[in-house]
Formats: structure tokens, sequence, C-alpha cells
DNA sequence: CATTTGACATCTT
DNA sequence: TAAGATGCCAAAT
């Protein structure tokens, strides 16, 4: 597995949808090497063409990185900017989190979580 | 060539 | 529910 690899995937998510580090590194072909995916957005510059900012935590949360560049917050307002409401800091994934089969369903369950 | 470091996920306490 | 520990791979030094 490369950082290209994952790169490719990352490019894939949809504007307005956001997808875990383990849905990509799954999605990559190398299910539960989610840490790697984080890894190799770490090498991407904030300006690169990948959609790294619609990659999130399982928790729908923005992880924070070692150096903050400020970077993490550049993500949230991009993500807002795409349509996607932050709920307590987080991504409501049950809403927002893309699948290959997006145009199966998008988890229409009616729990209002938690 | 070997060691260290780095955007996570999942299980157990 | 939250916090701590463990597994994993690639790139840089």
């Amino acid at each position: 597995m490369t950082h290209a690899e994952i790169f490719a995937v990352v490019r894939r998510i949809p504007a307005g949808r956001v997808a875990t580090y383990g849905q990509v590194a799954a999605l990559a072909g190398h299910p539960g090497h989610a840490r790697q995916v984080g890894y190799a957005l770490s090498a991407l510059h904030a300006d690169s063409p990948i959609p790294w900012h619609r990659v999130v935590n399982a928790q729908g949360a923005i992880s924070a990185r070692t150096t903050d560049s400020g970077g993490a917050l550049v993500q949230r307002i991009r993500l807002e900017q795409e349509g996607i409401a932050f709920r307590g800091g987080r991504v409501p994934l049950k809403q927002y989190r893309w699948s290959p089969d997006e145009h199966a369903v998008r988890r229409p369950t009616r729990r209002t979580a938690r």
C-alpha cells in the first residue's frame, strides 16, 4: 500500500460527503490500516488537489495533528462550505458518511443519535 | 540498513 | 461513556 493508493480513494469522495480513515483504507484494499491513511494525508499540502478535508476519524471528528498549522480549522471551514453541518464539533456520520454505493441509500435511520 | 515518528481504529477496564 | 493500551505500515533520518 502506498500513499498514492490512498489519495486515489480520497479523490473519489464527493463534495458534501465525508469518509472515515478506516473506510478509506478499506476502499484502498487495506482494511484495518486506517492509520496509514492519516499518515498519508499528513504528507499532503494544504492546497493539495486531494480533498483531504473530507476525511475524518471514526468519531466524525477532525483529527488533531501534532504540528497544528491551523489545518484542523481550515478543514472544518471547508466542510461547512460544502454543506456539512457540524454537531457538537462533530460530523453526523449517519447523515454525511459517503459510501461507494451511495446510490443505494444514505442510511435513513430514524435514530436521532444518542 | 535500523530506528523513530506520524491526520487512527478497536478492544478492555 | 471515557480513558488507556495495542496493532499496523511507510517515509524520513
